[in-house]
DNA sequence: CTGCATCCGTTACGATACTG
DNA sequence: CAGTATCGTAACGGATGCAG
């Protein structure tokens, strides 16, 4: 069945410092957002430093607001680099670092997962009956 | 260097119909909230079914409001079940389904990942200048 | 015991206008 | 070109009170 060892999961846990527990949730949370991803795929994805305007192009409906957050935090959190050019009109290049590569090559498998279990999550979306009368006799709660 | 291919990912995601893409999209969206995985874990972890105020003492910070949503939400997809007993006092159980059980093991690499890579995130962030005074000449970009 | 309803402050996001 | 500033809306999240 393939399980998760939460036994070893808990000791890893437990031998990590308060800083570093912290700061792993911190990087959970940073690419949970929900523009991050996104933008990270976009520059890993072009695999050489592209410009503010490019990365707005390609990640669609993104405001300018929200992309020059997301990729300032992505910065802060060593995932991105940001250069700025002295020139006029201004130049800013943004570049996915080998961390933020390592860090989507992990990702990459659960989204393939996701990608071919598609259908199941579809069954058991339309199997959802949404009210609270669920029976517990009926197990697999498809039509009470 | 291990990249990731992204032309087949490209691909792959043209072959999905525009609403498997859709439900692709909200799955990641769904498992980028807050409180969410964590829920599944501790769910998963416990491999049988929990009760409400169990799953809350476990989930360290989460508010009533915000369990009783982030569980419905994950019923609503698929990954957890909900049963409703009809006695007084009411009892709710909470089980991690198979989906969900299955898509923690895809995520559990990540996580790995994260903790062994603690220390190089660590040092990513504390090379952060944050101002825009980026020298682009010097490019590890610690300390124009 | 479960968990909905309500209030309320905080944050997120988008659109628009404006600057170096 | 790459933002910043400002505004308005919407979602989030905690606390409290209450119902079945």
């Amino acid at each position: 069945m393939n399980q998760v060892d939460w036994e070893t999961a808990n000791a890893i846990c437990e031998r990590l410092s308060p800083e570093q527990d912290l700061l792993v949730r911190e990087i959970v949370t940073q690419i949970s957002e929900k523009w991050t991803l996104w933008v990270m795929s976009v520059l890993a994805e072009a695999g050489e430093p592209m410009r503010f305007s490019r990365v707005m192009e390609r990640v669609e409906g993104i405001s300018q607001k929200s992309l020059t957050k997301t990729l300032r935090q992505l910065e802060k959190g060593g995932l991105v680099t940001r250069m700025v050019f002295p020139e006029v009109p201004p130049r800013v290049e943004y570049r996915i670092t080998q961390l933020g590569e390592e860090l989507l090559v992990q990702l990459h498998p659960v989204w393939l997962w996701t990608v071919a279990n598609v259908e199941r999550f579809e069954v058991a979306r339309a199997g959802y009956a949404g009210d609270g009368r669920t029976n517990p006799w009926t197990q697999p709660r498809v039509a009470v």
